[in-house]
Formats: C-alpha cells, structure tokens, sequence
DNA sequence: ATAAACCTTGACGCTACGTTAAAGTCAAAC
DNA sequence: GTTTGACTTTAACGTAGCGTCAAGGTTTAT
C-alpha cells in the first residue's frame, strides 16, 4: 500500500495540512502510517472516502465534535435523522434572521439615501420580562397636553407609595390604550415599578405588567416637543420596515424625569409591542 | 447628573455587563464617571441612546470595530451606504449559502428516509486548478468494456513520456465528452497529469486542463464493477438534489491503479463538472 | 455588624482552523 | 556526496464577542 506525504493528501482532497493536523489529533482521520523516528504523517489514498465524509458532514452545518460521533458509528439511523431534523430547523432560523437583517439594512439604506443620515433616533428590539407596577387609570384628551394629568395621577401614587412605606421603587411608566378612535380620549394609565407584590388600594391597583417577547424601543433624551414626535415617527417607520404589526397597550417609561427639572436632561424611552406579520 | 452602576444600566438596556465592559476598553462607550478609589464604573442614563446606537449598528452585522469608526463620525454618509451595501451583499450571499445547504439537508433527510443509511459515497464540492497533461483521443462504444481501450491509450501515453525522459508526472485521468446521444461510441482523451508543459507530438497533445469552479467529487474505491455504478448514482443524485446542472467532460482520476494490480485497492475520483441552474 | 448583592481585573473557553516561527527531513539536481 | 529547496514537525498566538468562573474589594440593606 502506497503512502504519500500530507502535502499531497491535502492538495489531492483540497484542505489545508493544518486541518488534517487537526482531525488527527481530534482522531477524525488518523494517518494510515507515522514514522516513529520523524513523525512524518504518512496517508494512504484509500483514506480519501473517509476524509470525504468528514467534509460532507461539515457541509451539512455539523461540528468537528458531532463528525467523530458520526463516524465513530455509536449512531442509530435514527439519531441521525433527528440530528438532521435538528440541523435544518437551526439553519432555517438563521436564514430567517437573516432575512430580517435584509430587511432592516434596506431599510436603513433607503433613509441614508432619502435623508443623508443615519437619523438621531435607534430602534432596538428587546424582550420585556413581567413586572410588577403600582397603576392608576386616567384618561387624556391627546398626548400634547397630558402632562398635567399625569402629574396628578403620579402625586396620588406616591402619595399611596409613601403611606405603604414603600421605598424602593422603580421608574415611573405609562402605558397608553390608544385604538385610533380617540373620541372620548386615551385611556391610559400611570404607573411605578415596584421590585414586588404589594397590596391594591381603591383604584390604585397593583398587578403585574405582562412579558412582551418583540418591544420595539427607542430612547428620547430631551424635552417632550417635536423632537419627541421625531422619536415616534423613526420607531413606527421602523416597525412598518421591519414587517412588524403594532399592537397595545405602548408604554413610556420615564428613566429620567423631574417635575419642574431641566426638560433638556429627560430621558425617556418609548416600548411599543409588536408582533410579526407572519404571525404571532 | 443621576449616574447608575453597570449592573443596572445593563439591566436596562438588556445588555450583559460583559459587553459593556468590554465596549469600554474598545472606546464604544466610555462610563460617564469611573471612581478613582474603587474603579467602579457609573454610568449616565443620558448614554442609553448611545449604547443604542451600538446595538442598532450591532444587528445591521457591522463588527465592533466598524462600529468604533462609526461612532467616532469620521465616516461621510457616501462611505455608510456603502458599507451598507457591501454588508447586504454579503448577507445575501450567506443566506444563499445557507439555502443551497438547507437542500443538501434535505436530500439526506430524504436517503435517510429511503435507505435508513448516510449510503456509501460523499460527494463533495471542489473547486479544480488548470492542471498541464498529456492527452490522447479516443472512443469507446460505452463504460463496461472500455478497460482494455484505455490500456492500449496509456501505453502509448507511458511511451512517449518515456521518451521525452519525463518522471515526475502525476496520476493518469480520463475525460468523457458524453453527449447521451451515443450512436457513434463515447469520445474521451486518456491523458497524464503533468507538473508543466512539454512538447506535442502526433494525435498526443500537450494542453492545460481547464479550472473548473464547481466540480462535484466522489472517490471510488474498489474494483469497477456495479459499486462504480453506485458512485456514479451518487453523484447524479447529488448534483439533482443540489440544483445544479451537469456540464462536460466529465473526468475521471485513478489516484490509484496498475494493470494487474488487485482491483479491490483502486481508488478512482469521479469529478462532473456542474453550474447552478440559476446561472453560470 | 453582617450578610447579600454588587463590582473589579484577569484568565480561560468557544470554533475551526490561519499564520508565523524555529527546527528537523526528504528528494532531486549538481 | 552535497547542496538546495521543498516539505514536515510541534508549539504558540490570533480570530469575534462575549460567557463563565475565580479571587478579592465595595456598597447597601437590615
């Protein structure tokens, strides 16, 4: 039996010799011979099938790890079907997210083209855990002119807060049940974070804000003007980019807020659910 | 100016502490205050937008250190859109990897579920240099009973190169312009890979093998005899599987054969060139 | 005062190799 | 027989973006 050099078994199977240094030590594919005095790795042509496998199954997204599995035979049919079945769900996943990518980078293509920026505002999406809030319910004509609802709302929860002796709480938030037909107003309703459970008092309830899986948020540093509606206006453009549906309530938390504080130094981060078009 | 410490601006921004240690050294997102005494790092909620910035430009693909380039503004909009773009032409190139893998996938699934095996051949995708050989034309009237044709063909291939006192040539190979319609035999050239180009004499002509960008492969070990037959069966499957067309010749490589030698020890590669199906 | 939660730097791990670097081996040419 | 050049060996570091300890210092709440 021949033996060539592991230049040419690596020219012949096209890999690299130091990936066939690599599979040896992994026991991938041992060398059919090594010269003990040198330890020259010696391969035999007839282990080209073998290595060949080794590459297909690499083709097919398995990992060096999974290969020695495979090839070391401790595999039914059947698990290796399933392994498959795996394989092509992950694959599929990333083609998907991928093609989410596509979308958001034609997306951001076209505002670089349409206004030569990259825009002031960035969408993240993230996924919103339960949390439990102090609310109170209100209602607001439109959102230029709440402030002053909601700053009565926010004195009668702190009021309730300090009468429970709670102190540490969370962020103030509203949340915003707006369906578009706004005769008799928004309903909205005001709230603050609470680490945990405390007991509801008249219409001051407290209840865990449910998890959201897909929250597209934008943080507005600023004053509540247009720039505010600026900050709307980038996170709707890219949900509809995104082929992303709305859905409510939308929430405001106030990371950083004062009445009566510089408007300059607000910091407000605007989450607005939403799920894909696809489905849910 | 409110600061917070790494752990809840993290929490916020749902971002591992990891990272926002690590955008740190990287100059992405310095803390808004780092306490001499105790290097604790206190950060700004007026960063948030920042930090979204970096995660935005995150999920377009861009690498961190493009993101450094990014934000430190010494980029024109012209040079963002085209990274934009390079960046889409690139994901789609993944993602049509990705699609031709999961049909690859696919096909095993599908042999697993006829055959309950990974079957005996792989087929793997190569891409083949320009190679100098020797060639010699000939015919054969189909593939069982071509073997002592191509006898005669290599002797007075091993003649010539004899008498041009070459030594250094490389395995014998076949080409098979196979054109279905076999009224008049099978045209082939028997030929020797050679290490560079030598003279021309008579029907023996000297050429360069032309590159070959997608070559499907399989090895052959054995006798040729119906095992040959179900690594050509392989390979045909493949290429159908993979949505890729043949093209011709069609070559094939005795990496390992001697007239007279044991049959059981030949090793054969069969390689057909193929294109997508979409396009060259 | 003490515990619990939090922070620091530093080091290693992950994947499948690519890339030197220093030193030893082989084969052909003279 | 020797030179030369191509080839081989092990070893070590680099890759991207963090995750995961580990050992030790800090803050905060009770």
């Amino acid at each position: 039996m021949s033996t060539i050099r592991i230049g040419n078994f690596a020219r012949i199977a096209q890999v690299s010799t130091r990936a066939l240094r690599l599979y040896d030590k992994l026991g991938l594919l041992k060398p059919a011979l090594v010269d003990p005095a040198t330890d020259y790795r010696y391969y035999s042509i007839e282990q080209l099938p073998r290595l060949n496998r080794i590459l297909a199954l690499k083709d097919l997204g398995f990992s060096l790890e999974q290969i020695a599995e495979v090839l070391r035979g401790d595999l039914s049919a059947e698990q290796l079907r399933g392994m498959l079945v795996m394989k092509r769900a992950e694959v599929e996943r990333r083609v998907a997210a991928e093609r989410a990518q596509l979308t958001r980078i034609a997306a951001r293509l076209h505002q670089i083209e349409q206004e030569n920026t990259l825009g002031n505002y960035e969408v993240v999406l993230k996924r919103i855990e339960p949390q439990w809030a102090a609310l109170i319910p209100g209602n607001i004509p439109d959102y230029i002119t709440s402030e002053p609802i909601f700053i009565a709302l926010y004195a009668e929860l702190d009021a309730y807060l300090a009468q429970q002796g709670i102190r540490g709480a969370g962020p103030r938030l509203a949340l915003f049940y707006d369906n578009e037909a706004r005769v008799q107003g928004i309903q909205v309703q005001a709230g603050i974070c609470l680490p945990t459970r405390i007991a509801s008092a008249g219409h001051i309830t407290v209840s865990e804000l449910p998890g959201v899986a897909h929250m597209a948020c934008v943080v507005h540093h600023g004053p509540y003007d247009e720039t505010l509606i600026q900050a709307n206006t980038a996170i709707l453009r890219w949900i509809s980019a995104s082929d992303y549906r709305i859905t409510t309530p939308t929430r405001e938390i106030y990371l950083h807020y004062q009445v009566g504080g510089d408007p300059a130094q607000f910091v407000t981060e605007i989450q607005i659910p939403v799920e894909m078009k696809g489905g849910p």
